[in-house]
DNA sequence: ACATATGTATCCGCTGTAGATATATCTGTT
DNA sequence: AACAGATATATCTACAGCGGATACATATGT
């Protein structure tokens, strides 16, 4: 039962799912996708990294898919989004966009 | 140095500096706020409401506010945000629309 | 008056995260 | 061809954040 599956999702899973929601992408790819989406805000060290994505891999929200190149580096395992995947990105992107637009209107209103 | 007062906020802080958006409340009616205000998908216990507090009231976040009502009862704890603590939201609001608008692009127009 | 509910506060264990470390392999340089 | 450094995956360990259990005090209802 594992909880990388449920909402609110953990930031980390979140950014990972961001980040491959554009292309397949490997381990440390995926890490400089999410720093550079993010501004820099958010970093992912490897413990963090790998384990997620193995989580998410057995939990069904990614999957193997082939090098994009041909003659990429042999060592960089890619992954993609599934479809149950891109479908838990949609439904966190929906929370968060409710939770901020409540935020907006809160913080512009209330300059007293 | 708490990094209380880091972006990203941790959830709970977030949580916390929004629910005293909109008027001053004490530790349990932050608590019911909070679930309120997010769908029932954010609780919070104790340890980390109290916790929480403490930390953001030391950080200059929020302060002890008087009671609204004159025969409240007089064991609640009232707090209200402060400029600092109203700007961080902001900041962290700001933020989290940016991510999110790059998100809804992506969740949207990606579709094979 | 007594039982129950509400409120704040602390303690403790669990989970999640990040850094350090290990190992393998690729790439560039001499 | 050999070597050095960079890149990549993977694991191990220590720390921080979070939430539940517990404690205690005070209000409220019967």
């Amino acid at each position: 039962m594992p909880d990388t599956m449920d909402l609110p999702l953990r930031p980390p899973v979140f950014h990972i799912l961001l980040a491959l929601s554009t292309a397949a992408r490997h381990g440390l790819g995926i890490a400089d996708e999410v720093e550079a989406a993010s501004e820099g805000a958010v970093t992912l060290g490897p413990g963090t990294l790998y384990r997620s994505l193995d989580e998410m891999r057995d939990g069904g929200l990614v999957a193997p898919a082939s090098p994009p190149d041909e003659d990429a580096d042999p060592r960089r395992k890619y992954y993609r989004l599934t479809e149950s995947g891109r479908a838990l990105l949609e439904a966190e992107v929906a929370r968060l966009g409710r939770l901020v637009d409540l935020a907006k209107v809160r913080v512009a209103g209330e300059r007293a």
